[in-house]
DNA sequence: CTATTGACGACAT
DNA sequence: CATGTCGCCAATA
């Protein structure tokens, strides 16, 4: 299961916080969001602390893909990720390889 | 303390 | 375009 916020180290609380940013219906990449949070390099560390996140309901860790603009990994499995971001009106191609990066990446 | 792991990324082949 | 390798970083065992 997921950790309480209370259990999360400052990294992973400073990740999730920036994450809650993204706007609907748009998305970022892991090294975006790195970048963010003044750790260009930790890269993969971020992606570890979103598979750690607490409330999927409150943060939108399914608005974070790859810099490459495929769709990345997902707790609940990537098909999941694949689905909520359609919702929000975001499509991939048969390779889970996002159609229009450009059009909806979001730099903090 | 060291080793391993992983929702990554840049480059080489 | 499809793999493979290597570097990075924070958490964990």
């Amino acid at each position: 299961m997921s950790k309480q916020i209370s259990e999360m180290t400052d990294f992973e609380k400073l990740v999730l916080e920036y994450t809650k940013k993204i706007p609907k219906g748009k998305i970022t990449t892991y090294q975006f969001l790195a970048k963010a949070i003044k750790r260009p390099k930790s890269v993969r560390a971020v992606g570890n602390a979103l598979n750690k996140n607490p409330m999927m309901i409150k943060i939108p860790c399914h608005r974070v893909i790859r810099s490459d603009g495929f769709l990345g990994g997902f707790g609940k499995g990537p098909a999941m990720k694949r689905e909520i971001l359609k919702k929000e009106g975001i499509l991939f191609d048969a390779n889970n390889k996002i159609i229009d990066l450009k059009k909806f990446i979001y730099k903090f």
